[in-house]
DNA sequence: ACCGCGATGCCCT
DNA sequence: GGGCATCGCGGTA
């Protein structure tokens, strides 16, 4: 499997998440390999949407990274408990990034089930198994993102997303999730899932 | 099934 | 001080 290049993410969100659907998240961690297949994202398209975080130009600290240039992770702290796994899009100066919402695990199962229940993953039920990705703070739980990978080089050897096996799926296209507050932005159809994946968050 | 709510800490147009 | 790109639980059905 090949690593996705710096030139895959300096493309528009709206086409960077779409194509993210079906590629593969690793994270080397403590020597194990976390791998799972993305399967729901959301695109923020920066300057004009009322949704981002760098809404109009908002450059602040916590979205510094944003401005960074392609290719680089963009982990923020929600809710005082969870974390947020965003891929920045897009040139330097233009503050884009997608949203990962979902994965479907696929290497590391065992490590993934102890970060998030503290048990084996051959003792999970059925909702914990769907559980351990299914939603973007979860995901972050299974796969150990915090703030330490915040500004992560995508294109490094730590935190990367390889290409999956060649697959055929729908793509969906759906209101995004959690942003009642951005007006007419609420409405855009700027989450995308696999159809009739059983990891997407919701449907 | 859906609905409401509390947790908990960091951010700050 | 108000709000947040969430989650899990407990209630009602």
């Amino acid at each position: 499997m090949s690593k996705l290049s710096r030139e895959f993410y300096n493309r528009d969100s709206l086409v960077v998440a779409k194509e993210l659907l079906g590629k593969v998240l690793v994270h080397e961690h403590n020597g194990h390999r976390l791998a799972a297949k993305i399967v729901e994202t959301e695109a923020y398209m920066g300057w004009e949407d009322k949704a981002a975080h760098s809404y109009g130009g908002r450059r602040t600290p916590r979205v510094e990274v944003m401005y960074g240039g392609p290719g680089y992770s963009y982990v923020y702290f929600i809710y005082g408990m969870y974390y947020c796994f965003n891929i920045v899009t897009r040139e330097e100066g233009v503050p884009q990034a997608v949203l990962v919402r979902a994965i479907q695990p696929l290497e590391g199962q065992e490590q993934m089930a102890l970060n998030r229940f503290q048990k084996s993953y051959s003792d999970l039920s059925r909702s914990q198994l769907l559980g351990l990705g299914n939603g973007p703070g979860k995901l972050c739980q299974a796969l150990r993102i915090d703030r330490e990978l915040n500004g992560e080089d995508l294109c490094g050897h730590k935190l990367y997303l390889e290409d999956g096996e060649a697959q055929a799926f729908h793509i969906i296209s759906a209101k995004r999730v959690g942003i009642d507050y951005a007006e007419e932005a609420k409405d855009f159809l700027w989450r995308f899932y696999i159809e009739d994946n059983s990891y997407v968050s919701v449907k």
